[in-house]
DNA sequence: TATATAATTCTACATGTGACGAATTATAAA
DNA sequence: TTTATAATTCGTCACATGTAGAATTATATA
């Protein structure tokens, strides 16, 4: 493995919202609309961050109609989600996204998108 | 562990003169001026370099008269160099660098000095 | 088919970063 | 004490990056 692919790794977890939206998947797949409302960035920001893990390999995604939804690889040869993890356990960012995940995942998912297209956040 | 102090460390190994120099330490410390050898940077950028790193936490100093040498703390929480060791293991760049090292390693420290300092690499 | 919309790509801009040489600091040697 | 020197900090520059809004793309709905 070439030094190109860790600084790939290293770089895309070097922005605190790419953490913070890479660890939010670690208990299953989320749709765009709801990582904006997690990260309350624009959704053209968010899309970009999210292509930038994309590329290092960190997420996968897959397409439902007009949703798109991330989540973790199947495979994670270098355990990149267990260090992180392990250095986050007690993180108070991640706690509070931890709680506001809850919220989101029960929200409809037009509603959030709306949300967002009326720049209401 | 707070987000920004997990950044610190994916942003100070997100550059790959940084993720060589680091990786360079295992084996033991180094003087500025043999690290300066090994990346083939102006002294000052590899300063600089080293304070990021360290910064961090992931490297400490010791001064011994003018010179100054860098090692891999003590204990690392985080494991960091495990990780990057375990995805750089076979990378052709770090391979190359270890050859160089046994040469640097060998050399005296003040014609390395002199030389950066007649900008002759 | 025409319209609405979820997400992306494009464009622009302020800020951050890596690089070097010059100036500075601290230590050793003459 | 004066000079030499190893490393750092400072000043500067080109380039990369994070951000948002506009334009575009692809899909669903009326």
């Amino acid at each position: 493995m070439k030094i190109k692919f860790i600084t790939a790794i290293t770089k895309a977890l070097s922005d605190s919202h790419r953490v913070r939206a890479f660890v939010a998947l670690r208990n299953g797949e989320l749709c765009v609309c709801q990582i904006i409302e997690l990260l309350k960035l624009a959704p053209s920001t968010v899309s970009k961050h999210m292509s930038v893990l994309k590329q290092a390999g960190l997420v996968d995604s897959r397409k439902e109609g007009r949703w798109i939804y991330y989540r973790l690889p199947v495979r994670d040869d270098l355990n990149t989600l267990k260090w992180i993890r392990g250095a986050l356990i007690h993180a108070p960012e991640i706690s509070e996204d931890d709680k506001q995940l809850k919220k989101i995942s029960c929200s409809d998912l037009k509603i959030l998108c709306k949300k967002h297209r009326n720049r209401i956040c």
